[in-house]
DNA sequence: TATCATTTTTACCGTTTGGTCAAATATCTT
DNA sequence: AAGATATTTGACCAAACGGTAAAAATGATA
């Protein structure tokens, strides 16, 4: 057996993974997500969990401690996604061009995973108990960052100047809006449960309203 | 004793109520609301609601059939709150005040009632299953009345080009946002708990984003 | 196939929670 | 003060829930 040999069984480190381990957690995470997004953390029980997993409870018990550490790895994935749309901001582009793409990774963000924003909507709502630290240091510093190019462009007069930090948020609550708030988006719409099809009027909206101008004071009156 | 003498206690009316029923049931709607927009439906028990109102679970129930109905009594009451400052768009007036005006009631409204946009939230996040209908039936209508006025200045020229009803849900989403979001808000500003100081600068962004233009084709590049 | 580690299941436990009941107490009216 | 009504409480219950223990079954390795 050479070094290069596939390990056995008893060789196995500690934080490696058997086939098995990483099929079943995968199946308990995607049935987490589904019941905590759709119930948020106290109104999901472990038992329905691991019952849309099709597996006992106390085998969903066998790979995570508890019912907050499958709530924890869920979170703990999402932040990536979160994050990763605001990362591609490139400080060489033009303002346009960076912040209408990045509404539209935002909203393609929301219309792809729309339950993982409201499993996050879900946690900040109940006061952020367990990605306060994450908002506090990783994300505060990533704003930081990316305010201090759009300051710059403000400052270059190729922006309106405001508080890029509020323009942040703005971006965020109108695209999230759409995933976090579907059901009242699609019942004033009048459209059926799972119809997704106001995305294309909701792209064409945020574009005018963050890049073109909507009311001029000018113009009306 | 006359006909306008006031009621004795075996002549009230089912609807009516004594001034310990009307005392108490305030005192539990306003401990249900905190307890309920903190942790969400399932998340607040009776028992804490009961302890935050000073009073046994049992005398709790004794006014509330259940826990279902002091959520219900809440999300009702909440609806008139929610509708009101849209209620108030005059067609006879001009798109910047109409819709500046608005936008300040709505964030007002979020400064003012942080604990309500949070139960509305949370209870769309969790499907609207009390408020469906509400959704469906009044807001809708009185969205699409709105609508119709803005559609109105569109045409006039006043305004530029868009679905009105994707503009509402823009405004809606970015003046909640700062209550149903304010740990993000305060946590990415470094501001300490309960404070509220970014309202002030809020009201300015999205005084730009909808009533200015916030980056136009033109200057940037 | 024998062995060992991994995985799954069955049965169960303590706590929490929404809710009930009947008795006790307070309040109001005459 | 008496009687009727409204209010409050303590004791209690059944169900749901998060979680455990240990045995049984399965899978991997030699």
């Amino acid at each position: 057996m050479t070094v290069n040999a596939k390990r056995r069984a008893k060789d196995r480190q500690a934080g490696d993974k058997t086939r098995i381990q990483r099929e079943n957690e995968t199946r308990i995470l995607r049935a987490a997500l589904d019941v905590f997004s759709q119930s948020g953390f106290h109104g999901a029980t472990l038992d329905r969990i691991a019952s849309e997993a099709s597996m006992s409870k106390p085998n969903l018990l066998y790979y995570f401690r508890n019912k907050e550490e499958i709530h924890v790895a869920l979170l703990t994935d999402l932040l990536d996604v979160w994050l990763a749309p605001l990362r591609e901001i490139r400080p060489d582009g033009n303002p346009v061009d960076e912040i209408g793409s990045y509404i539209r990774r935002k909203l393609e963000s929301s219309r792809s995973f729309p339950r993982e924003s409201r499993l996050f909507a879900n946690e900040i709502l109940a006061g952020a108990p367990h990605i306060g630290d994450f908002l506090q240091t990783e994300l505060r510093q990533l704003v930081e960052e990316k305010a201090a190019i759009l300051q710059g462009w403000i400052n270059d007069g190729r922006m309106a100047p405001c508080d890029p930090r509020h323009l942040l948020f703005a971006i965020w609550s109108t695209t999230q809006h759409y995933a976090d708030f579907s059901v009242q988006v699609r019942h004033v719409l009048g459209l059926g449960p799972g119809d997704k099809s106001y995305y294309g009027e909701a792209a064409k909206m945020l574009e005018t309203l963050f890049l073109g101008q909507l009311i001029s004071r000018d113009a009306s009156g």
